[in-house]
DNA sequence: GTCTATATCTAGATAGAC
DNA sequence: GTCTATCTAGATATAGAC
């Protein structure tokens, strides 16, 4: 890891946002900070703000394209996991594990609560899609009002974040459990939800 | 919410761990620090430094007290659902999200990282007492070994710990679910995924 | 478009007065 | 046992040079 620093070339903004995303995924969101960024890219503490105007708006591009990638990454897991309907959703568990253990970008940076006074269209429309796919693999495994399928949903990310969390906040570091391994038991897990009936 | 200044008489070891228990319920673990702490008790920055060496001495003060707790809120949660094993299980959940709605301190305060380094006795007594609990309740259901209780340990842990972070975060603001409600959906989630054998 | 330099703020932690 | 005062470190953000 190299800490000179020099002028930075290129595409900066682009630059820091994957930036972001490899900060996240060290650290997570409580050491993610601007100047992080920057030291990571090599370039001053006041290059961000050129592009950004301040740190709300950086994490907020780093949320909606979080938004972005998390739908498609749960798009593929669903369809290959072929046409059943509770397969499908229960890889949306280990599909949300993966990519936040990748990523160190779940539901605690894409809703972060910094980001509740900044209402950014770009954002809010990645998350409204990523929302619509969520339901429509709730949907499909038979739920009989939006109602009961909303709930799936939060069951479905309650499940995968809940496994995420407790790998981040080093509930497994002892057993020194795979990401992978995690990722089967929160599939696990939704498989058992969704094909019991709920309350 | 008052915040003048005054001699501090009592015992401010215990006062200091009350408060940072209402820090953490205001703004979870991320907006704690002791001088936050002081301020709330109306003390200077420097008293709480009397009786914790540090940061990670307070906090780990709290873990140890709200790993107990947990364990007391948890039994009683059991014990109140009766003689059935998959419904007091179930139980465990609901009665971890109504504690850590209630008090914020939950496994990503009582496994936080920055107390991984500092291995105190009484901290660990109270966390590997909990630990035995739940494996306990866990195995009662017919877990056929150990590891397969463990399991179960997680996957409960994970569905209500899932929770709670989605209420923490925000997810559910814009519904304004109860703590109540939340806790419920976790306790028929559990209910699920113990009646239904895991994979 | 990025730099250096700086102002402000907050937190952790220590020294010495009372 | 608590206070005031202070040091250090790191973060956000801005001003002005290049």
């Amino acid at each position: 890891m190299s800490t000179e620093r020099g002028y930075h070339h290129g595409d900066l903004r682009t630059a820091l946002v994957q930036a972001s995303f490899e900060l996240l995924a060290d650290g997570g969101l409580q050491r993610f900070s601007v100047a992080a960024v920057a030291r990571r890219l090599g370039v001053s503490s006041a290059a961000p703000y050129r592009h950004f105007p301040d740190r709300a708006h950086l994490l907020g591009a780093v949320s909606a394209a979080a938004a972005r990638d998390l739908g498609t990454a749960i798009t593929a897991a669903a369809d290959a996991a072929g046409p059943d309907p509770a397969e499908r959703l229960a890889a949306v568990a280990g599909a949300y594990v993966r990519y936040v253990a990748r990523t160190g970008a779940g539901f605690q940076v894409i809703y972060a609560a910094e980001l509740y006074d900044f209402p950014d269209d770009a954002r809010r429309e990645q998350t409204r899609a990523l929302m619509t796919t969520l339901i429509d693999l709730a949907t499909a495994t038979g739920s009989s009002s939006f109602q009961e399928a909303l709930q799936l949903v939060e069951a479905t990310i309650a499940v995968a974040h809940g496994y995420t969390s407790l790998l981040a906040d080093g509930f497994f570091a002892r057993k020194a459990h795979s990401a992978d391994a995690v990722a089967d038991r929160a599939t696990a897990a939704t498989r058992a939800l969704v094909t019991r009936p709920r309350r």
